[in-house]
DNA sequence: GAGGATATCGAACAGTAGTTCGATCTCATC
DNA sequence: GATGAGATCGAACTACTGTTCGATATCCTC
């Protein structure tokens, strides 16, 4: 895609010392208010009331409304693959990688929760064509987490009467559904939760 | 929470023969659009076009847009309180009547898809009041579901080093999410899905 | 200092949307 | 036939919203 005047802008706008550049307060107070009200139930004018510029502004980095929020989907894509390229660099057995990229994938989700819960219920306000591109992106993280799970049924380290593709959408729809229900001041932290979710996940693949 | 006009008014206003009455009509509509479009894209003129009747017609059944919303919401709790009768009118040994539970979990939530699109997609746009309302009644059937994962473990006929209720939260996750990616033409059906889901279910519990 | 580019403002524009309300129609009861 | 209640219509009301645009400020280069 090509690259918007708010990633151009991002370098040039930088205030010296404390002050974020103006793309990165709006995409802080889209996260805040995007997260917690919802896209459609957050205007303009509170957007940039709560990033501390004008209209005007916005509309100087971003084409549009629908802009800001595909520039919160870019973010989460941009982790989900950094994230990927650590599943590939890893090494040992098979079941020892699955278990950590498991944990990491419950572990990423609740460091980023807010984005997450923008990624899940915004999806469809997106038009068609950013909504393929997003699923497709996303599918190419859990296709490399499928990936594990088939290398693992090769070397008959996990069973393999259940399909991979449906073990890690099991796995993934949990994980997705996390920002519905957790609370970071909840009694139990991402790594916990990463830690029964990964358990659950290899005994469920036990041979 | 007290009966609505569109309660009272279904029977009332129920036509002869095939043409159903207009508040069913109604909420048929908004359920394809909400599903479809999500609610803050569908105007109340677009709903009332899809039913068939005009703006004024729904208001006198309806308080609100929401109220629509609400209606479907109502729907939803319905349909999981008369799941739960069965989960509790139920006999056997305790694994299997997980495992009849964790399918039927996957059915239910296929067969009425939409349903579950709108609620997980939607639930922020509710009133506070409401939307604890809906939580709460969707907690009494997880947790109908965990007593059956906690009777398990009693019996110690499942493993009881991980919190039932994190065994349950993973699993309604995974269910739950199936709104964002099964489609009813893909390969798998409910049924399929939901044998492959309750048997990792069951195999992850293995003492 | 002049000139050009970028950043930013905020009023105006061009609509859209949820809800209300007066009017009319239909049906049932007396 | 008269009356009352419920059902339904659709224009009007009362807002609100995303985007544009002309003006101004700031910064950098020559």
């Amino acid at each position: 895609m090509a690259e918007s005047a708010a990633d151009t802008g991002a370098a040039a706008g930088q205030a010296e010392g404390g002050c974020p550049a103006v793309p990165e307060r709006l995409l802080a107070a889209a996260t805040r208010l995007f997260a917690d009200r919802g896209f459609e139930r957050t205007s303009v004018q509170e957007l940039v009331d709560a990033a501390g510029v004008t209209k005007g502004a916005m509309y100087h980095y971003f084409a549009s409304k629908e802009d800001v929020l595909f520039a919160v989907f870019r973010r989460v894509l941009a982790t989900q693959m950094r994230n990927l390229d650590a599943f590939a660099a890893a090494e040992g057995p098979v079941a020892e990688r699955l278990r950590a990229a498991a944990v990491d994938v419950v572990e990423s989700t609740v460091a980023n929760l807010d984005d997450m819960v923008i990624y899940f219920r915004s999806l469809h306000v997106l038009s068609y064509e950013r909504q393929d591109q997003v699923r497709e992106e996303r599918r190419v993280y859990q296709d490399r987490f499928r990936a594990l799970i088939e290398e693992g049924q090769r070397e008959r380290v996990f069973r393999s009467d259940v399909p991979a593709d449906m073990v890690a959408s099991q796995y993934f729809g949990a994980v997705n559904h996390l920002g519905m229900w957790y609370r970071p001041d909840g009694e139990l932290g991402g790594s916990e939760i990463g830690g029964y979710y990964a358990d659950l996940l290899l005994a469920g693949l036990r041979p």
